[in-house]
DNA sequence: TGAAATGTTGGGGCG
DNA sequence: ACGCCCCAACATTTC
């Protein structure tokens, strides 16, 4: 239908990467592309979500222009937008890789049907997932627990292989303008709370795959059980690199299934990888079919569980002033880095929801803002898991025991040293609960409480066996379902 | 991808 | 020699 040499747009969004980008590869392979990334005016998205996303986009602008291609920045109404620019350039066909939550979900219906009717070929693609949601459903309906859903996917599925990154691409004939990235807002000024991001992380494609080899140089053959190690360097911390898109999940399997055959002994802890990465895969099936993922509870019962509204031990949490050094510790590496390890946000995320009984939508929207890995389905989900209430989640009375998980995950108060810095003078026998601590080991440790550190502002056991009661008013339903 | 309470077992001290 | 008690160690149940 479409001449050749026609122009096609590739809208960008959360792939913001070259390589296994299969709406730019097809469009690569038949004629001229002109990349656009598009910013919604009604944009919900965190602030640590956006500065990494404006960075990404800087720098993923910066590598189209070393191939000879533009990027066109633009905000507003996508649907206004769109066919403006397919109108002035000329352009025969829009493509872009699917979206999968309801919004996104949406607003491309919306686009389709409009860019159909003004004649222009409208191609969606399957880049950011491993399996679309709805090709992979038992009798027709969706899993709602995770290890059956993972084991089925695994025998019935084999995933695509990658894409490789299309070369060389053909620059349109004229670019439309472009906004430009520093009129966002989307980098903090006032305080300037990037630097403290920016020493924690590069951003981008490149640095995603730098960050891939060194987790497989430093942390793949611990990972089975060091992965509960929040003081090692044993995870992958690919995570804000997924979020937005800068390595694709079908990019991490298959690089890891491939190393599993050269690495026979890597094995056990390629499979326990994997697995997470399933984690993110069983989220995102899971708001899919259950659009109402991040607002409601998956249990309705849940709906009417005896929250608390306490604003001052909401922002005690929020800041790391608990008094529980493990709580305090992830929070602060929220905080600084954008980012935490995964024991460590189900400590303190049991630690909200279950000692402090504050809605888990509050840690939710918290998590929301404050990471750069903030993912719709995996922070919901997530959260809903932790809380009791999600489809496959840990049983409510699962109260987590801040002191003895920190025993437990961090034996030596590496981490806890590492975020609190007014306690890294206690001996390690007393850094999980230093109320605990006799006098004098406090005193030569530098340490008064409630001042230098807060003390406990719950009683853990009485919070449990509060938490535990407040279960019981809704436990009736919960045994029914 | 918990923790605490409760139950069971077996060794050793002791009358 | 024997029974009783204590309690650590481990297992099971319950929340």
């Amino acid at each position: 239908m479409s001449h050749p040499t026609a122009l096609t747009l590739v809208l960008f969004r959360n792939d913001l990467r070259l390589a296994d980008h299969p709406a730019l590869w097809h469009a690569a392979q038949k004629g001229p592309i002109l990349p656009v990334y598009l910013r919604s005016t009604a944009d919900q998205s965190g602030l640590a979500w956006r500065w990494w996303q404006g960075n990404s986009l800087q720098i993923l602008k910066a590598r189209l222009a070393e191939r000879g291609l533009p990027l066109v920045l633009r905000s507003g109404q996508a649907r206004e937008i769109l066919p403006e620019i397919v109108r002035r350039t000329g352009a025969a066909a829009v493509y872009w890789n699917r979206r999968y939550d309801p919004e996104g979900m949406r607003e491309d219906e919306e686009l389709k049907r409009l860019l159909k009717t003004m004649g222009i070929e409208v191609r969606s693609f399957a880049g950011n997932l491993l399996v679309e949601p709805w090709e992979h459903l038992r009798e027709g309906r969706p899993y709602r627990v995770f290890t059956p859903f993972w084991k089925a996917m695994l025998a019935r599925h084999q995933f695509a292989r990658p894409l490789p990154e299309p070369t060389p691409c053909t620059a349109p004939a004229d670019t439309p303008k472009s906004e430009d990235l520093a009129d966002w807002g989307w980098q903090p000024r006032h305080p300037d709370w990037s630097l403290s991001l920016a020493a924690h992380w590069r951003v981008g494609e490149a640095a995603a795959w730098e960050r891939l080899h060194a987790f497989v140089d430093e942390g793949l053959t611990h990972y089975a059980e060091g992965r509960n190690l929040p003081g090692k360097p044993y995870v992958s911390r690919l995570s804000p690199y997924l979020a937005h898109g800068e390595i694709s999940p079908r990019q991490i399997w298959w690089h890891f299934s491939d190393l599993a055959q050269e690495q026979p002994g890597s094995h056990r802890h390629i499979e326990a990888f994997l697995r997470e990465l399933g984690w993110r895969e069983f989220s995102w099936h899971l708001l899919y079919h259950f659009p109402d993922l991040p607002r409601e509870p998956l249990r309705p019962e849940f709906g009417q569980f005896p929250w608390r509204d306490d604003p001052a031990a909401l922002r005690a949490w929020q800041r790391g002033r608990t008094g529980y050094p493990i709580v305090d510790a992830g929070m602060r590496e929220l905080w600084q880095s954008g980012w935490m390890h995964n024991r460590v946000r189900m400590i303190v995320a049991s630690f909200l929801v279950k000692d402090l009984r504050v809605p888990w939508q509050e840690g939710e929207a918290w998590f929301w803002d404050t990471l750069v890995d903030a993912d719709l389905a995996n922070n919901s989900a997530s959260w809903q898991w932790v809380a009791g209430c999600g489809a496959d989640a840990a049983p409510y009375f699962r109260v987590f025991n801040p002191v003895l998980q920190a025993e437990k995950f961090d034996p030596d108060g590496d981490y806890i040293r590492k975020w609190l810095p007014p306690l890294r003078q206690l001996p390690t026998a007393h850094i999980h609960a230093p109320w605990e601590a006799p006098a004098p080991v406090l005193e030569k440790a530098g340490v008064t409480l409630g001042k230098d550190y807060p003390r406990p502002l719950v009683d853990h056991h009485q919070a449990r066996e509060a938490a535990l009661a407040a279960w019981e008013t809704i436990r009736r339903q919960t045994e029914g379902g």
